[in-house]
DNA sequence: GGTATTTTGTGAAAGCTTTCACAAGATCCG
DNA sequence: CGGATCTTGTGAAAGCTTTCACAAAATACC
């Protein structure tokens, strides 16, 4: 696979749109796409979905379009959802429980094998399979479990000193959802959901028309 | 206050941010700020915090930085967070009861005035104050409640006929948690929140590092 | 087989956003 | 009061991303 030069984050996020248009193609019996239909499905331009392809290679056949099969499989590739990941979530609570129980992540791949909390009353309760565990225990746990990424779902206060802990014991790849702006070495990839920010966007956008 | 052009989104959402900054600031006592000490903050440059809210006027005094109080004053008008908004969720599942008990959009002005769900089981639930309504209910009392926001937490196959509904009812902004391209009108405003595009971000970090 | 049609891959242009760099204004202090 | 210091506001430059536009390659059809 080429990386020819450094991805606009941008252009990986269309990846994974991309990714999800072909699959509703396969399903609706699809063998071949054009960019253009897969631009309108994307909700996106013609141009951009073959701009964003050539960083990766060349995967189509003029005058006739993508054969659906292979870029779906030439993008998981390319995002790395070949193979499952192996999750922690850290903060067993109302956010927690409902990513835990998210089914998109287990189909996409992404496996929550541990869950970690530091109220007594939550370590060991069971939840699905796995039991709550003291966040005492978290870095040893993340290093035996072989944790490749770390949901963040704890309260803004206790955010960074959770990423400083799991960039220590080894996890070069972190989801946050506490408001907080955190920091962590420039090898981690570090990820922020802040759903305030989105919110406070669409007042804006309410009182600017 | 002026809007002499079209504003970045990008300027947006670190408004959202340098006022979360600016009001930690607040709290520790400070009563001016210069723009360098906001960018450490908040994870930027000192010239992009000037260039950000050079968009919007002219707030800072030169040899001594922005005034706190103030400051955050102005963002709260520009970002339209000097009144309360009036929400409403649709979709009572897993995602919908974390987010209608998250004390920081109520802290921030945002108030859910309704639930709604297709799920009779669901119906009629007490929820904190509310009840789940029906969604067969939902353009009327989107309309009597002049609803001004609406948070998407069904399955991805029901949101478009979600947004599509709400819409018609007449309202002007959605927050979509489904993982789907939603269509909608130019003149509404529609953020989505890919929870699994950024997992997926994630793993193609790790995968070319 | 040959011509019209389709659609990719990609340099170049256009458009946006961020960073630079500095004049101008305000403070501080002796 | 006056010189040294600080920090904003902002044009201009640099850097990025998207869009344009077209040659090249493949198909479709007669
Ligand atoms: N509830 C939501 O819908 C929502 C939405 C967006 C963001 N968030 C953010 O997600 C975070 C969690 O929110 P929530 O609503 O689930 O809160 P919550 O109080 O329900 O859960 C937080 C959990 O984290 C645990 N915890 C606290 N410190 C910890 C630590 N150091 N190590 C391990 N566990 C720890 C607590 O015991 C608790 O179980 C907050 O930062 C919140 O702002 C929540
Ligand atoms: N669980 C998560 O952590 C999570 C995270 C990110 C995104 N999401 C997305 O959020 C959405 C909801 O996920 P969930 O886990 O809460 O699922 P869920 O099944 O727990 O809840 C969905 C709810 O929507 C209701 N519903 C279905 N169709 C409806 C309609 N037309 N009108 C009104 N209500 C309707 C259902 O009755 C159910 O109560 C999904 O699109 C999911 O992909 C969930």
């Amino acid at each position: 696979m080429l990386r020819p030069k450094s991805i606009p984050e941008s252009t990986v996020r269309r990846m994974s749109l991309y990714l999800r248009s072909l699959q509703e193609a396969q399903d609706a019996g699809m063998a071949s796409i054009s960019s253009d239909e897969l631009a309108e499905r994307g909700g996106t331009t013609s141009a951009q979905v073959r701009k964003d392809l050539s960083f990766f290679g060349s995967f189509g056949k003029r005058g006739f379009g993508y054969p659906v099969r292979e870029l779906i499989g030439a993008i998981r590739d390319i995002l790395g959802l070949d193979h499952t990941w192996r999750v922690a979530l850290v903060g067993a609570g109302r956010i927690g429980s409902a990513l835990f129980g998210y089914e998109d992540f287990q189909r996409r791949g992404f496996h929550i094998r541990a869950v970690f909390d530091s109220d007594p009353a939550k370590v060991g309760q069971a939840w699905g399979g796995l039991t709550v565990r003291s966040d005492a225990e978290m870095e040893t746990a993340l290093r035996e479990g072989e944790i490749e990424i770390v949901i963040i779902a704890v309260p803004a206060e206790a955010a960074q000193r959770v990423v400083d802990r799991v960039v220590r014991a080894g996890v070069r790849a972190v989801l946050n959802f506490a408001p907080a702006r955190l920091r962590a070495p420039e090898s981690v990839a570090l990820r922020t959901v802040d759903m305030s920010t989105e919110m406070e966007s669409l007042a804006f956008a309410l009182n600017n028309s």
